[in-house]
DNA sequence: CGATTTGTTGACTCTAATCAAGCGTAGTGG
DNA sequence: CCACTACGCTTGATTAGAGTCAACAAATCG
């Protein structure tokens, strides 16, 4: 079961600012379903579109070197992604579970933002928004396995509007993979953390928040 | 010696664009000069300026619990920071190197943005760059000690326009802090591509790269 | 010139990676 | 319905790489 996934309502937040983005400019998209594991766009590959997630989760990442993948940022319905400047995308983006996307031309975005200054405002702050979103993943990447995760888990739980139990959509490579650890390193990290009676694993991909001050106490 | 610092030139790209932002909405900026290592603007003080490095070195940083410092940038000449959201600074800024800082009321830049499409374009495209380095930057943090310096050295050579010899205005601490590293780490790390006869080191500050193609060799 | 900060080097420790095996839960097909 | 398989996850043993602690060297400053 890895349901509840598509029944992500969305932060609430992020909604309103993209629907007040794309609503407001009265701009066409077209939306597409993504099975899990499918490709969004590809690393290299034109710079088009601008992306909406309506449901599901997705993933954004980039293959390092020696094979290994660093996955830069998970995206809940209501979060844009897609956001560069170049002429070809960065990174590659990938469905986590299955998957509704609203695809805009970043042409007729650009258009949209030259004509409503409400559209380029909100464009800006969702970029900027982003753009602390990743100052703050890279905080995380310099700290122990224990607090990377226990970081983790009271995002995803922040992300999912959860207080107590959270269903993670992703594998435990996801994670590892988000973390900058191993997936040997999350599950036993996790252990720990039940054996802490920190965290509750009810089931591999569902696990109750059971010491939220003690998470929280790991981070900065 | 540490001459060099406010000789830098910036690199173009960034001055032309931050030139463009504020030229031509004929913006007031306020110019203000900081000695080394004077705090910017602090952590958790009223976000009201955006600002642009005229000439010297700014870095952004957050301390984290345990009393380590994280560097999530380093800003050149032409360069914009302070770019956030929330009505507090979500990092503190100080000056690597003594600075002269250009200052433009937020409210000031966003009616700007709001009356002429190009400002608001121009810090878009400004903000989505910073996102984009944060990103490679987070990339960077899950990488061995070897590869994070070697990067550290081709940015800085690419940033301050040398090919071969660069004179780093930061400290050790300074390189430590912003690779996720400790200074041991770092000088021993330097010692070694030294050894290996990658860079060579001219003064303590200042490094010539032998071998860039080895040095490149070791980034995704 | 001494004093102080900054950087290097060495010895040792410890965390997380690696290598390897075993478990559990679907999913498949006889 | 029950093997059988495949995959994702957990656990164990060992190793490698960076951190820590400590001493020393070198540069900077008064």
């Amino acid at each position: 079961m890895q349901s509840g996934t598509q029944a992500i309502p969305g932060t609430g937040g992020g909604v309103a600012a993209a629907d007040a983005l794309f609503g407001t400019a009265a701009l066409a998209g077209v939306e597409l379903g993504f099975a899990r594991n499918a490709e969004i766009f590809g690393e290299d590959e034109d710079n088009d579109f601008v992306y909406q997630v309506v449901s599901g989760l997705v993933r954004t990442s980039k293959i390092l070197c020696d094979g290994r993948r660093q996955i830069g940022a998970f995206h809940f319905p209501g979060d844009l992604f897609g956001l560069e400047t170049g002429a070809r995308h960065w990174c590659s983006a990938e469905a986590v579970s299955p998957c509704r996307i609203l695809m805009v031309r970043r042409s007729a975005l650009q258009r949209a933002a030259e004509s409503d200054t409400r559209v380029a405002a909100r464009l800006l702050a969702v970029t900027m928004n982003e753009l602390q979103r990743s100052q703050a993943h890279g905080l995380l990447l310099v700290r122990s396995a224990q607090e990377r995760v226990a970081a983790f888990l009271l995002e995803m739980a922040a992300r999912t509007g959860r207080r107590q139990a959270i269903d993670l959509p992703m594998s435990r490579q996801d994670i590892a993979d988000y973390l900058g650890l191993t997936i040997e390193t999350v599950s036993r990290t996790i252990t720990q953390l039940t054996e802490a009676a920190a965290i509750e694993l009810v089931a591999t991909r569902r696990i109750v928040l059971r010491d939220v001050p003690a998470l929280a106490g790991l981070n900065a």
